[in-house]
DNA sequence: CGCCCCCTTGAGGGTGGTCAACTTCTGTGG
DNA sequence: CCACAGAAGTTGACCACCCTCAAGGGGGCG
């Protein structure tokens, strides 16, 4: 520790945490989607100054892991995330994929250490938000306050969706329930709602659902076969939206 | 019920909503256990002030309903609740329990209206705790502010938690890890850890667990036959926690 | 080119759902 | 107090869905 004080920092990190470009969510394309949405620019602005930016993370690099003591929430830039919690066996629940606007990190509220482990599923950048300025500026902007209570919200509500997707769901409704909910994220985001990647294993999205990946092989060839869907490999085109919503009902 | 209006109010309502020592959490033996914990005394009779009684809801009352506009926050104080979200076609899940000094009602931070419902399982009280104040309260002070957080993280483990036993766990773990939970928590009630009363219906503990009312049964049934709890119709003794625990793995 | 991981496809079996009948308990009214 | 209806819970028979196990295809990367 005290050896860094004479080391230079890296310089690409020196880069990636002033670049004052990178920091500006004025001018990030994700602000209506983001933490600081709705607030007056003169509380942006402070809201920009403790956002720190990390280095990029490749494929499989952790963001946090389960257990470590938080420090920050991080919302997802570009690229994508899988959030997942490992139960006393070791067995792996993943909790979620995170797409850009998205915040990670809200677990660890009740202990201060992180419930869920995330791991990058492509090259992804992320904001950090140190907890210690976050906390002090929530103080400071009751608007950012609220927000923040909401995001969390939104956190629940979505671990709700979840449970009444695993819950009461046959294997082909949550397949269908899956796809459709990744079409409107990504169209949220202004990409297209019929053709999309996904960006994670069938391991990912079987594990996320409760059921095999070959089961979700099946399925997909399956919706593939009907024409409902056009799969190869990560690439997907919704070819029939109202059948997919059908299956779901 | 054009005659109910010519019904004095019971009288037990007024006395419910203003009886002073019903409102001081100083008192209170779930004091430890409830959003306030740890606050200095000062700080505590700030909190009293906002806290509003309610009169006792009877079973199968509900608290609030899913879509209801949010105004409070609710702590149980005796008795228990059942929380759900129906899905589009209507079907319910149930989402959790509630038990003595658990707060209810998180999930409406998002949109200010709740996303599920609840409903009284037996005759409870609750305190209740208007948003605007609590907000304000909030502001004033801190320490309120991330015992806020850390009970919204609270929540979102348990939905992680639930999360895991719907989509990895086979009905008969499902069932044992539901009857330690329960056992954990009414011990941290100071209730005994191996005989206690289920409040809700076979239907409310199988569609939690998203399996069938004659799955609980026949599994129930098994274990009882086992040996490992005796069951009598609501009632549970645990015999041997261990082989519960085994079961879970 | 060859290895490894990801994905697909097939065959067979078990868990748990469905349907149905029956018992037990609760609440209501005569 | 009993009769009755309806809800809650139990138990049994059957079988479908999905898991397990296994083998084979295909793309990416060194």
């Amino acid at each position: 520790m005290a050896a860094d004080d004479f080391i230079p920092i890296p310089k690409m990190t020196v880069t990636m945490d002033y670049d004052p470009y990178e920091t500006l969510c004025q001018d990030c394309r994700l602000v209506e989607l983001c933490l600081p949405y709705g607030l007056p620019k003169t509380e942006l602005e402070q809201f920009e100054t403790i956002v720190k930016n990390k280095a990029p993370l490749l494929t499989d690099q952790y963001l946090y892991q389960q257990d470590e003591k938080c420090q920050s929430l991080f919302v997802v830039k570009t690229g994508s995330f899988r959030s997942f919690i490992y139960s006393e066996d070791g067995a792996e629940q993943t909790i979620g994929f995170y797409l850009p606007g998205e915040l990670m990190g809200f677990d660890a509220f009740q202990h201060g250490r992180f419930t869920s482990s995330s791991i990058a599923l492509e090259t992804s950048k992320v904001c950090e938000l140190p907890l210690s300025q976050l906390n002090k500026l929530c103080r400071l902007i009751p608007s950012l306050q609220s927000q923040m209570l909401r995001v969390l919200g939104k956190e629940i509500e979505s671990d709700h969706n979840l449970i009444l997707l695993l819950g009461h769901r046959s294997a082909k409704e949550k397949m269908a329930t899956f796809l459709l909910r990744l079409s409107h994220r990504y169209n949220a985001l202004g990409f297209s709602k019929t053709e999309f990647n996904l960006t994670m294993k069938r391991q990912d999205i079987a594990n996320f659902l409760g059921i095999t990946n070959e089961t979700v092989s099946r399925l997909l060839a399956e919706l593939n076969h009907q024409g409902i869907i056009t799969i190869n490999r990560r690439n997907v085109k919704i070819n029939n939206m109202d059948s997919l919503k059908v299956i779901v009902e």
